[in-house]
DNA sequence: ATGAGTCCTGAATCAGAAG
DNA sequence: CCTTCTGATTCAGGACTCA
């Protein structure tokens, strides 16, 4: 038994990306030799036609021949094949990170519980620069979705939590992280300056993914390895990574970026945060919250009127919109703070519905 | 045909609680009758006996070696049969709304997609104001997952795209939205003082969901009645309801809830809509009026010019065809809305003719 | 240098009526 | 069922230009 770890240990291809399909080259690894997987598989988006912007450029999709499946059986087959290869090389003691979106996350979620895997957090990343909905015909996609799972539901996996909360200004990491895409210098390119690859994750979630759930000097295997973050990311935390891809391009600009990524020294680890800025808080969620209620007359200090939609829109005489542009129309003036234009009733006092919106920010922390 | 519709639409039992198993109650009903279903199951899979099988038979704990798998049969076996049931009576237009956590979300989402339902999008409903993870053993489990989704990929499904975009003070709305969870007053009681059901939901959640994806007077129905949130939130903004429920203390608060309930005033329910919505006006409607003439020559913003002919086509260069041809051969571009392309001039200012539309549209009303 | 203004782009299951 | 045609629709942030 020692001596399998002991050999297993040495044979493993640390800190470098193995070229192959990734469940053939994770049958070829050892056992129970790596301790958290991160896999970022491709999505299976269907896309069918093209999509243009309201000023008729093209979006340019994500409509790469390795995101092509024929079917959900296919999807699944494969699913249950990559997971089960993950899952036979992840230590006793291992736990797993996927990331996907509605069109595949419930798939492999539910695959992993059928596996044996054990859920521990889904965490949800919210793009703070999404792409927009152009049509307006759904909801803006401003999400993507991560499932963490232990091997099994008896492993002791490592979860850093002083790290996390320390990360997150001293108060208990909860399980939606707000994080912008990957853009500007991070964002690699081609020789042609094109985006070098379709779905680049940004440093910062995998940051948070390495540093809170593995130990400096663990192994981090990456299947689905692409321009390499993760290894980038796992390199300067200290610990050791495994790529998998068997794309010829993506290989060769990870390459070129794990050669420049420098370990943080210690001390460097300590993150700095931003500020945040106060949070927005629209009219509409007043109405939604039951703070006021549609039907409602709001007042103004001159003794102005408007009625409260459902929507959070108000309506007055013949002029209707937000809570700026009713009072903006009523006052004849080019703009108007609704926050302390409008008044509300209760009890026969009147108060500005500012109080309200304070009221929100104050749960909002 | 006609018969039949309007017979069924005489059987729904509207705003009423059934009593009774919600697979069995659905199967009751007509077909195709319902437009939207919001359904908030049993989030438990370990099945603490208070789970049946989709031929109403008890299921008993299980207390072997294939605890885990069999567990999770008997959930999806539960799943797969409400979801027919609720599938079967949408109408083909109709949606679904379900909501849940880690623990059964995926197997839920994976189902739908089976079953033939198209995802349109998930929703993360994040807390602010979460359970704390008091042992520091995982992330604060802050948020839960909905689905919404249309019966089919075909179905052309209800949003009301400018009525959320206007509850979010004029952005569009996002996949992530920020809702406190049911406490206070809201948060109904038993006679001993006791929260009168483990999770109920809280209204502004509904609110949303049903004011962005029905229209009033259509029909929403939930399995899971539990303590009436969709019921109460569907009466306040004018839609009927069909709640079903099996435990006799919930229909009980619920139906006290629901007498309380006033419907919103008329003109409060009115929401903002697109301009899709508006009646179609075609351009040589202003040609017919003489507000524009024959030979009169259009300008976009860019300076190509365009001359108006009789027929309400335009003539420019070598092209000719309808403002929106004519605007998309002169900029190259797949596609172009003449109405706000194209513009006039009177007394030296250049207006949009989308002005003159304007203008017949408030004529009619 | 700084700031205002312009342009570009990101894992997207993105139309519907009329003929 | 098909094809044709109208015409509605975007947010945040980084890069770049120009005064």
């Amino acid at each position: 038994m020692t001596k399998k770890s002991a050999s297993d240990a040495a044979e493993l291809p640390l800190n470098r990306i193995i070229d192959g399909d990734c469940i053939e080259v994770m049958n070829g690894l050892p056992e129970a030799s790596v301790d958290l997987v991160f896999a970022d598989p491709p999505y299976n988006l269907q896309l069918r036609g093209d999509l243009h912007r309201p000023d008729n450029s093209k979006v340019d999709a994500v409509d790469d021949h390795w995101d092509q499946f024929a079917s959900f059986k296919v999807y699944d087959d494969f699913t249950r094949a990559w997971l089960a290869a993950a899952r036979r090389i992840l230590k006793p003691n291992g736990a797993i990170w996927v990331i996907g979106s509605y069109h595949n996350v419930f798939r492999m979620g539910a695959e992993l519980q059928n596996q044996g895997f054990w859920i521990l957090n889904d965490v949800v990343w919210r793009k703070s620069n999404p792409m927009p909905n152009f049509r307006g015909k759904r909801l803006t996609n401003a999400h993507e979705t991560l499932i963490w799972a232990s091997r099994s539901e008896e492993a002791k996996y490592t979860f850093n939590y002083e790290a996390l909360k320390a990360l997150n200004e001293g108060i208990q990491m909860r399980s939606d992280w707000v994080l912008p895409i990957c853009t500007g210098h991070e964002r690699l390119k081609d020789e042609n300056g094109d985006k070098a690859h379709p779905t680049q994750k940004p440093e910062s979630l995998l940051h948070r993914v390495i540093l809170g759930t593995t130990n400096p000097g663990e192994v981090v295997l990456d299947p689905f390895f692409g321009t390499g973050t993760t290894g980038a990311v796992a390199k300067m935390l200290g610990r050791d990574f495994i790529g998998i891809e068997r794309e010829a391009a993506y290989r060769e600009v990870a390459e070129k970026r794990l050669a420049k990524v420098r370990k943080f020294d210690k001390e460097a680890l300590i993150v700095s945060t931003s500020k945040r800025a106060e949070p927005r808080v629209p009219f509409g969620q007043l109405v939604e919250r039951g703070m006021l209620r549609p039907g409602e007359m709001l007042v103004s200090p001159r003794g102005k009127r408007a009625k409260v939609r459902a929507d959070g829109t108000l309506i007055a005489d013949d002029v209707k919109g937000s809570i700026h542009q009713v009072g903006a129309a009523l006052e004849s003036a080019p703009s108007c703070n609704g926050w302390t234009y409008w008044h509300f009733k209760r009890e026969g006092k009147t108060i500005p519905i500012d109080i309200l919106r304070q009221q929100i920010r104050s749960e909002l922390g």
